[in-house]
DNA sequence: GTACACATGTTACTACCGGTAACCGCAGTC
DNA sequence: GACTGCGGTTACCGGTAGTAACATGTGTAC
C-alpha cells in the first residue's frame, strides 16, 4: 500500500486504555485528509480520493461518517467554527457602529481572499444527492454557513440595537440581509477584483448608511 | 431495472407527412419537456429522465444540447431572460427612489415565491461535474442569473444616480451588494416564511435607507 | 489456552451517472 | 438502383456513491 499520509501512524501498540480516544482522533485524521483533498481538487472531490489521501479505503470513510453528506458537514462545521469565532471578536473589538460593521466586514472579505478554496466549500454544500423523496424541499438553499452567519448577527443586532416594537424581527431580517450583501459583493469582488477591500468595505458600509437614498438624481437620467 | 421499459416505444406513424418540424422546434420540445422534469425532479435531475420525458433517448439530448452544462444553460436563459424583463418593468414602473426599490424588491420575491422550483434551479447552475482541469478556478461561484443582475442593476443606478466621481464603480459594489441582499434575505424568508412579503420589502428598504446607522444603541447592550 | 466479541481494514460488488461509438432505417435525390 | 444525410436506437465506457462480505488483529471471559 502507499505510505501518502504526511504524519506516519504513531506505531503505538498500547491501546488498552484509550481506545475511545482512538477513534476520535481517528477521526480528525481522517477529516484533515479530506480537508487537504477538498481543498486541492474543489468541492467535488470523490470519496475514493478522500480515502486514498488518508490512507485507506471508502467503507472505513463511510463508517466514520455515514455518507458523503456527513463527511461534508463534519468539514464544514470546523471552517464555519472558525469563521464564526473571528466575525464574533470582530463585532466586538469596536465600540462605535459604524467602525463594528466595517470590521466585521473586512473580516469576513479578510478570510475569503485569503482562502478562497475553503470559502467556496462552504458555499457550495453536499448537494446531496439523492432527493429527498417527495417532490422537491423547497427550503434549504442557502449554504448553513449563511444561516448561522445570519441567525448569529441577528441576535447580536436585536441585544445592542433599539429598534424598537416588533425590533427582534426586523433584527433578523436585516441580519440575513446584511449577510447576504456581504456574501453577494464578496463573491462578485473575489472575482473581478474591481477594487482594493477597504474600498469595498467602505462601499458597502455607505450603502448600509443610505447613502443610496440621499444621492441626487443624476441630470439626464432616462427615463425610458 | 429502469432503462428501455419506459414509454418511449410509441410507434409514431404521424412523423411521415410534415418532417417540417425544424431542429428550432424540436430543440423547444426537448427544453419544455427538460423544463417540467427540472420542476419536478430538481436541478439533479438525470439526462435518461429528461430524455425519458421527452420520448427520446439521451444521444439526442446531447446532440443539440452539447452536455448536460449546456442544456442547462439553455434552460436557465429561458427563466433568467424572464425574470430579468420582469425587474426591468419594475425598476421604471415608479418615479420615486424608494418605491422604485420597494417595487423592484417586490417583484423579486414574488418571483420566487410563486416559483421556487425555477428560483431553486437558477441558483444552483450545472455544477459541471468535469472539474475544469487546472485546479480549481476560484471565480465562478455564483448562479449566472445574480451576476447579470447585479450588473444590470448596476448600470442602471449608474445612469441614474448622480454618485460623483468613481460613481460608476461605487454603483456596481452597491449593484452586486443590493442583489446579494435580495438573494440572501430572500432565500432566508422562502423557507422560514417568518413575515409577510410586504413586511420583508419594507424591512429591507428600510435597511438600504439607512435606518440602522440612526437606530439608537439599546440601554443595557452588552460590552462583553 | 480457547472462545467470543469487536474494531479495523480489505476486496468486490451494485446501481447509477454523464457521455460516446456504432449502428439502423428511412427520407430524398441523382 | 446506390449513395448520402438525419433522427433514432442499443450498447458500451469510465467514474461515482454506497454496501456486502470477508479478513484480520486485539482485549476480555471462561
Amino acid at each position: 500500500m502507499e505510505t501518502t499520509t504526511t504524519q506516519q501512524e504513531q506505531g503505538d501498540p498500547r491501546r488498552s486504555p484509550d481506545q475511545r480516544r482512538s477513534a476520535d482522533r481517528r477521526r480528525r485524521e481522517l477529516l484533515e485528509a479530506a480537508d487537504r483533498v477538498v481543498l486541492r481538487d474543489g468541492p467535488q472531490a470523490s470519496m475514493n480520493a478522500i480515502a486514498a489521501e488518508a490512507g485507506i479505503t471508502k467503507p472505513i470513510l463511510y463508517r466514520h461518517f455515514g455518507d458523503k453528506s456527513g463527511l461534508y458537514r463534519a468539514l464544514a462545521e470546523r471552517h464555519t467554527d472558525g469563521l464564526l469565532a473571528a466575525l464574533r471578536t470582530a463585532i466586538d473589538a469596536s465600540s462605535d457602529r459604524r467602525e463594528r460593521v466595517e470590521h466585521t466586514l473586512d473580516t469576513y472579505l479578510a478570510a475569503i481572499e485569503t482562502r478562497p478554496q475553503v470559502y467556496r466549500f462552504l458555499m457550495h454544500p453536499a448537494e446531496d444527492s439523492h432527493h429527498s423523496e417527495q417532490g422537491f424541499d423547497v427550503g434549504r438553499h442557502t449554504a448553513p454557513l449563511l444561516r448561522r452567519l445570519g441567525e448569529e448577527l441577528g441576535t447580536v443586532i436585536a441585544e445592542r440595537v433599539d429598534l424598537g416594537p416588533g425590533g427582534d424581527e426586523l433584527a433578523r431580517i436585516w441580519a440575513h440581509g446584511i449577510v447576504g450583501m456581504m456574501h453577494g459583493a464578496g463573491d462578485w469582488w473575489l472575482s473581478e477584483r474591481p477594487c482594493s477591500r477597504q474600498q469595498l468595505v467602505r462601499s458597502l458600509a455607505d450603502l448600509l448608511w443610505g447613502r443610496l437614498s440621499v444621492a441626487e438624481d443624476r441630470p439626464g437620467s432616462p427615463r425610458f
